[in-house]
DNA sequence: TAGCACATGCTAAATTTTTAGCACTAAAAT
DNA sequence: ATTTTAGTGCTAAAAATTTAGCATGTGCTA
């Protein structure tokens, strides 16, 4: 089985888990355990980290007397189907669409230098795309 | 609870069955069925449409002798936390990197009128930030 | 009117997920 | 050197999810 589809069959708390370490990078049991909102209990959150490692979504290495824990698929490539997902189910696909709600949650905060580079991304897709 | 932090709580199969609904807008159980991939059984499905029902998530209306399903929580508002999720989650929370997953992963399929949109998008939000 | 096709409701069982807790190890502190 | 602290591994049980299957109802059609 390939991971990038089992990465749409996991659990509720191993979903939970792939997301702390997905946005921290990497993750020690504990700060997976700090992450969670509702959290289990802290062997837990081991056992399922072990789990997770078992079936080849997370790698860990030693650090001191603790484990790291780092997603097998770097985010990027993790991130990719993820959106794509999100813009199936709730954006009928349109990029314009996404991109809408996008502008509309960051609203606020996005300086006029942001959204020069905003720009910039579209020019360049435009040579690109020819 | 409410429904909106109880979305990120599904389980596997509900999270299925709540993606397949908000992609087609509504479903039957017979639907939904098919849109799942590595389907269960059609009274799995059934089983499991109603209890996501009694947890709030769903509603149905009878057409004919079949029951049609619907979100509780309408796309739209569904939509921006399940994208925020995944902003955070692989993309730092920036727009700026989300935005350009975007359009790569859409590339092929912009037309040029389709950028000056998002063009137009972007100029929008500069005036609108003011 | 009888039979078929296609729905639903419900219950109980199978399976999977999730959890707690005991046994153990290494490093740090006293 | 001993104790405390902070980790891990593992197993068995609890809880939740997921499933199959039987009982039933409705409309259509022969």
């Amino acid at each position: 089985m390939k991971i990038r589809r089992a990465l749409t069959n996991l659990s509720r708390r191993e979903r939970q888990i792939m997301d702390v370490i997905y946005r921290e990078g990497q993750a020690t049991a504990t700060e997976v355990l700090a992450g969670i909102p509702d959290p289990p209990g802290y062997s837990a959150v081991r056992a399922m980290l072990r789990v997770l490692e078992n079936k080849g979504h997370l790698r860990h290495v030693p650090d001191g007397t603790r484990y790291v824990y780092r997603p097998t698929l770097p985010r990027d490539r993790a991130g990719k189907p993820a959106l794509e997902n999100v813009l199936e189910t709730f954006f009928d696909g349109s990029t314009e669409k996404a991109v809408a709600a996008l502008l509309d949650l960051s609203r606020s905060e996005l300086s006029p230098r942001d959204l020069d580079r905003l720009s910039e991304l579209i020019e360049q897709a435009r040579t690109e795309g020819r």
